[in-house]
DNA sequence: AACTTTAATCGTAATATTACGATTATTAGC
DNA sequence: GCTAATAATCGTAATATTACGATTAAAGTT
């Protein structure tokens, strides 16, 4: 198949596992902790930091935004991204929450 | 290409991305839940749980224990997994570090 | 209006993931 | 040693991801 059964889960578990997703790629990792360092938040700023192309970049830009994590903004030719703190906090809540509940009843 | 440029990153942003990665699918957050609120560990337990075949769950397994979320203990003819509670925790540490770095600087 | 800069999208190739059935170990019980 | 049960692995197909260059779109500048 390929394709995830995620109709077979609950929504939250759906969306724990779409923002680890995001979260799941080195370059993504990279970028969130650029946008947290730099003063800047300009595309092209993030590009120039990565080890990847321009169209690479913009790709896992998408990766962020389409969860939320970042938004864009776009600032004359440029686009300048930042953090939804807002999402953030969620995302950071979903995640130790599930990290909590996980404990040790067996072996 | 397909393949991540892993080598281009820091170890620490792999290591994230690595268990954000695991994560990063619904069965598998279902699983580490099923084991912190099941007593039982026993892999078709988890079967019998999850809404996919036995060779799918399995798959997901080593996934887990890829990362070293989870470890199998052989018991008769079943194996009982459980969460590595010291992998997890420095799991939860690693994420919330991220989280917490992770702050609005413009915009 | 033409030109430059910036970033998104398109087209693509290579590789990875997800999923399943079938097969293969491994262990327990007879 | 055979049989049953359990779980890993193999083989496979379908889809997704990662990556890049090339193109397009949008905005500012001259």
């Amino acid at each position: 198949m390929g394709l995830s059964k995620t109709e077979e889960f609950t929504k939250s578990q759906n969306e724990i596992a779409a923002l680890a997703k995001a979260l799941g790629h080195p370059a993504r990792v990279a970028i969130l902790q650029f946008l947290a360092v730099q003063k800047s938040c300009v595309c092209g700023d993030i590009v120039n930091e990565l080890p990847l192309s321009q169209s690479t970049v913009s790709q896992h830009l998408k990766e962020l935004k389409k969860v939320g994590l970042i938004k864009g903004d776009i600032e004359g030719p440029s686009v300048c991204y930042c953090v939804d703190v807002k999402v953030l906090t969620k995302a950071k809540k979903m995640l130790v929450d599930l990290f909590d509940v996980v404990q040790v009843n067996c072996c």
